[in-house]
DNA sequence: TGTTAATATACGCTCTGGCGTAAAAGGAAT
DNA sequence: ATTCCTTTTACGCCAGAGCGTATATTAACA
């Protein structure tokens, strides 16, 4: 699954949502990046100024990656295709 | 083109070719996202404390925006399969 | 090589992110 | 309803982001 974020509101229900899929909790999280609870709170309520390092932080436990791509290409998924 | 981004370093890059590729410089992006030239030239130099509300004040004028992925999920493009 | 554009750095300032810590509020069960 | 877990919020603190401004440094290129 891929999700596009061009806000820091959707970058953190994004987080959230895969967080949650994974049965992870937010101290579970908080604890292997070595961030307070309270700084994962505030990015997945989508504060606009966490820093990219905490964001890259929590994506990294979450195995997760930021793709740049140009607004407005659509991503084709194989499901498009066939 | 989508490329991925899993540091602040390797954003900065993106960002950076993406501007150039648009013919644009610094002061121009400066301008139009109201941030400092410094701040712009500190966000393309893998600045990790950057904030996210000014990544994606630069991606707006870029028009570039981010897509949350699964970390080893290759992106297939179209290249690969026909 | 000298001029101009572009980018990188620096200084003082204000504001706030994340810290440590703690408490409050929500949620999901029995 | 009460317990337990999860999430949110709060307070004082320090470090640093982005601001305004200004000056280096580097890049292009006549």
């Amino acid at each position: 699954m891929t999700t596009i974020a061009r806000t820091p509101a959707q970058i953190g229900n994004a987080l959230r949502r895969v967080r949650k899929d994974k049965g992870l909790t937010q101290k579970d999280v908080s604890e292997r990046t070595n961030l307070r609870i309270a700084t994962i709170s505030s990015l997945e309520n989508g504060d606009a100024g966490t820093q990219i390092r905490t964001i890259l932080a929590v994506m990294m436990v979450l195995q997760l990656e930021f793709r740049v791509a140009e607004r407005g290409s659509d991503q084709p998924s194989l499901e498009d295709i066939f």
